[in-house]
DNA sequence: AATGCAAATGCGAATGATTTGCAAAAAGAA
DNA sequence: TTCTTTTTGCAAATCATTCGCATTTGCATT
C-alpha cells in the first residue's frame, strides 16, 4: 500500500526504438501522462495539450493512447463504465478505490490480494494475463 | 467458490411493490434474465425477446436494463471495456474469470478475497459500497 | 541543407452503444 | 368501461471513439 514517484522512463527512446516517430502531438501528450498524478480522460488530455499546442486534435489524443497502449507505456481504466481514463504503466502495479461520492481516485497496492487472484485463477486452471480490481466506497464514520 | 441456482425470486412482486408497471416486454426480459446462465448484452436480450414477440424493441430493452439495475435486480459488467452485460442480482456475490481467448465467463467466489477488500478499505478510512473484480486469463499449460 | 517517402496529423464524417422526445398504446385504479 | 399515468416503439439525438483521406511532417538519405 505505498506511492511510488520514481524517475521518468524514457519514453521517447522506447518509442524510436520501436520505429515509431517522435512528433510534437506525441511528446506534448507524453509530457502530460508523466507529469500528472491523476488518471485524466481523453477529452482532459486533449484540453491539457491544446493549452500547449492548439493545433493538436483529439482524434491524435485517441491515437496516441491507443499507440501508447500497445506498446505497454499507459494502463487504461473505465471506472463506473465511464470514458477511458489513461495513467503511465511505469510504477509498481495498484488498483483502484474510487469515493463514490467526490470521484476521488486513490491507489493501493495489496500483494496479499495479487497473491490470492493468483491462486484462485490457478484453482481454475488459468494463469492471469491482467485483472482489474476496483473498490467503489464511501469516506467511513467509524473510529479508524 | 460454487454456483448457486436456487429458487427464482418474484420480481413481479418486487416491481409491483415499487410502484412499477408489470408490462409485457419487462414479463419477457425478467423471464430471459432469470432463466439464463450467461451475461448477455443488450443486444442478445433483445434478440431473445422478439423470439417470444417481436413487437418489443431495444430501446425498451436498455430502458428495462436500466430500471431493474436501479432497483437491485440486475448488476451490469463491462468485460474488457466492451458494451454492457448483465445478469440477475439474486443469488451470492462473485467475481469473474474472462478466458482471454475464448471469452468464456467463470463465476467464483472467494470469501478471502472479499475480506482483503474490506480490510484495505478500512485501512484507507473507507466503507466499500460494491466492488468489481475481473480475472483475464488464459488456460494454463502446468499440470494443476 | 535539399530531397523523398512513409508515417502521422487534422479535419470531418462514420460508427457503435446508449439515451431521449414524442405521439400512440397499454396498465391498473376507480 | 373510463380515466389517468406509465410505458412503449420509433426515429432522431448524444457520446465516446474510430476512420478516410488529403496534407503535413519526421527523418533517413543524398
Ligand atoms: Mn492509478
Ligand atoms: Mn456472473
Ligand atoms: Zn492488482
Ligand atoms: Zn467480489
Amino acid at each position: 500500500m505505498k506511492h511510488a514517484l520514481n524517475q521518468k522512463p524514457d519514453y521517447e527512446k522506447e518509442l524510436r526504438k520501436a520505429g515509431v516517430r517522435i512528433t510534437r502531438p506525441r511528446r506534448i501528450i507524453l509530457d502530460i501522462l508523466t507529469s500528472t498524478e491523476d488518471h485524466p480522460d481523453a477529452m482532459k488530455i486533449f484540453h491539457r495539450a491544446i493549452e500547449i499546442d492548439d493545433s493538436i486534435s483529439l482524434s491524435t489524443v485517441y491515437r496516441t493512447m491507443n499507440l501508447l497502449e500497445e506498446m505497454g507505456a499507459i494502463h487504461r481504466h473505465a471506472f463506473n463504465g465511464g470514458p477511458s481514463r489513461f495513467e503511465q504503466a511505469h510504477g509498481e502495479h495498484h488498483d483502484h478505490l474510487i469515493d463514490v461520492d467526490t470521484g476521488d481516485v486513490i491507489e493501493f497496492q495489496s500483494d496479499k490480494i495479487e497473491k490470492l487472484q493468483e491462486e484462485i485463477a490457478r484453482a481454475l486452471g488459468y494463469d492471469i494475463i491482467h485483472h482489474r480490481l476496483e473498490l467503489y466506497g464511501r469516506k467511513s464514520k467509524r473510529p479508524e
